[in-house]
DNA sequence: TATTCTCTCGGTCTCTAGTCTGAGTTAAAA
DNA sequence: TTTTAACTCAGACTAGAGACCGAGAGAATA
């Protein structure tokens, strides 16, 4: 089997470094560079075109969703190991739609992420089990989120609400008119299933639609 | 001088073998033991007695804080550098009043955690200069926290209202009438600074006061 | 072309939210 | 004992929220 060429992408230096030098003992691992954000993550792959990604989702700048969507856009071949810090009900799916080809937790032991990258880099994905848990559980309800019925505009005030502004303001933000707000505002309460504005704001915080 | 005992609670696998493999090669810091959590860490560090301790303030069993909090009462010698993922403004205070050295975030590179451990061992305490500049403004403007101000019934209101209930179903829940609700939720409202209960609740999940 | 979807806006109506003022109760602290 | 703070509730009022109905413009699709 060839090296596999491998690129770590996370914003902590210590991780960064633990893993390296962990892998450095596997020969048949190359860590062929290192990025400590989503955008850097991005360029630094489309210039080393690796063979497996390690990817944090959780970075200050550039979420590693953006980071791995653009990446599988680019280079279809290309496998990401979604490496998190906790487990996260609300982007587990955003980051397996957005192309990951794996996740694990950063609980996972060096060696099971050695494994998961030799095991990406032949084609057979790893998924956490309490991950798996929840893929199970969703294939048993299959229903979309809520939130993936709305429309463009409609998130956009879905958000609004979600920073707090009341009906007037968004007018002001969206250039439309206060009735136009309210037609939308009344169709994400029923495509949310939620009694008030309060209940949707609170929605879009829990599953982690701000910014 | 004499070599620096370490213990690492961290329950990032990841995380404790890469801070260990890097000082490794530091001849004057021994790491002693490592805990994948913070009750296992408090044990560990009580029969080891090490020098200095690096605590993750983020784990799953038993938070940082509260370990940090036990050790310093039983071997207030004992320096604990808080290393955690992320800047959060409603851990970095608690952290220090629990008796916290310094505080340090996992984006840091090698280098200044080792370089912190021994200014620890030392008596220099180091804290990012994020957290600095926070606690700079802490002291230029020493009021509380608005929540803080928060009476008990407030709070369970300010919770409530988080959750996205209505002021009858709080005044259900709460077994008082809708007027006191009203009260309370006002109240809140002019300590919070906000316009109105939409804002109270982003507040409320902004600031990790659910649950 | 006909249809569907999205975004836009209007009118009317009801109800909730929130403000303000005032006030009685209890418990703890000075 | 007096004072203070927290919790309770009332009435009256304003303004915003949200429901419901209808409708036109533009773009995309069948």
């Amino acid at each position: 089997m060839n090296t596999i060429k491998l690129v770590i992408v996370d914003d902590h230096d210590v991780v960064r470094k633990g893993i390296k030098t962990y892998l450095m003992t596997e020969e048949s691992i190359d860590v062929v560079g290192e990025a400590s954000s989503g955008n850097q993550g991005v360029e630094l792959v489309l210039k080393e075109k690796p063979d497996v990604v390690l990817m944090d989702l959780m970075m200050e700048n550039g979420t590693g969703i953006e980071a791995t969507e653009k990446i599988t856009n680019q280079l279809p071949d290309c496998k990401i190991i979604i490496l998190t810090s906790f487990y996260d009900d609300e982007k587990v799916f955003p980051a397996l739609e957005a192309g990951a080809f794996s996740y694990m937790l950063k609980t996972s032991s060096a060696d099971e992420i050695a494994a998961a990258v030799k095991k990406a880099a032949n084609g057979e994905n790893v998924i956490e089990p309490k991950v798996a848990g929840k893929m199970m559980s969703r294939i048993r309800t299959p229903e979309r989120l809520p939130h993936e019925e709305l429309t463009e505009r409609e998130l956009e005030v879905l958000i609004c609400i979600g920073n707090g502004l009341t009906n007037a303001e968004i007018s002001e933000k969206l250039f439309i008119g206060i009735k136009t707000v309210k037609t939308h505002v009344s169709n994400v309460l029923h495509k949310l299933e939620v009694q008030d504005r309060t209940q949707a704001a609170v929605y879009a915080h829990q599953k982690g639609l701000m910014k």
